[in-house]
DNA sequence: TTGGCTGCAAATCCTTTGCAGAGGT
DNA sequence: ACCTCTGCAAAGGATTTGCAGCCAA
């Protein structure tokens, strides 16, 4: 992860070509485009999006491109996948160290955090239930700062008439 | 809950009906079914599981029905839909308490647990955002101690080869 | 030359919707 | 009677797959 709070491009480049030759796979133009635009949009983002913002550098580039280069990004574990409530799947570029979400259910806005005292008590809930511990999901949904403020206003604005 | 660890079914029906009152809505025994066959299957189901179990009692039930009445389940707060990694939605009959999940990535299973140090760290971690929590998920994705041993008994016969 | 990569379109999977008729109040 | 509920089938959105040609090693 560089200064601009982004993973650094040519880093996952690298990463990813040491994973395609590891596997008997090949290179390929497309696949460094997908990787391109994800680093230039937020850090969120749906199969749809990174294909929309594809298209602006190639035309002709397909949604089963898109979908097969994701798939090959998780493989090499610079990309994961969330399926957040409702709609599609979001996929998000790993840069070490992972962390949890908490999504505002008005603006969807999501802030990212990390939290040692979950961390431990996921290992000891593991533990307790004798299960070896591989990934976990861990979501906070709730109102936003911004948008309890709006809504306090409307509530307001109701009380008002 | 009583005491098979199952919601009660009167008590069930009972809140559906006072639901559906409150709404405008009509009874119907379509929707009584569904909700009976949610007793009788374990605790998460996915439509398509509900609409089998429910074709056994009623053959001409329909798809669209399941949905639709879980739609009206989940607006009268008995029931939670909830997306886990891969496949189709799972829902789930709502007791008062809620808990979080440990599910196997080989085999399925799902152990509901709880944890009060995790709760607390959410609203902790809620407020350090100015975040008004409303809900969350937290999701334990592992190897049960079952399929741990089938591994573990399976990479032994690889090296005894 | 070989075998992976790609676009395109078709196919899937899960879920929702439109419509005409059945059913509850 | 009125308005909701239902089955059926068709529509939808997201993702995957089959295939024929393209491209890297």
């Amino acid at each position: 992860m560089n200064a601009t709070g982004m993973p650094d491009l040519d880093e996952l480049k690298r990463l990813l070509r040491d994973h395609v030759q590891r596997n008997g796979l090949k290179s390929s133009s497309r696949r460094e485009l997908v990787l391109e635009v994800f680093t230039r949009m937020g850090r969120h983002v749906t199969a749809d999006e990174l294909l929309r913002a594809a298209r602006d550098s190639d035309a002709r580039i397909g949604a089963a491109t898109i979908y097969r280069t994701l798939r090959v990004l998780q493989d090499s574990g610079l990309v994961v996948e969330r399926h957040f409530e409702g709609g599609a799947s979001q996929f998000e570029l790993v840069d070490g160290d992972h962390h949890d979400h908490l999504i505002c259910i008005e603006c969807k806005v999501i802030v990212e955090f990390d939290d040692d005292v979950v961390e431990q008590a996921q290992e000891r809930l593991a533990a307790r239930f004798g299960f070896e511990l591989h990934s976990h999901r861990h979501e906070l949904y709730g109102l936003c700062p911004a948008c309890q403020k709006k809504r306090a206003a409307k509530a307001k604005r109701r009380t008002a008439d």
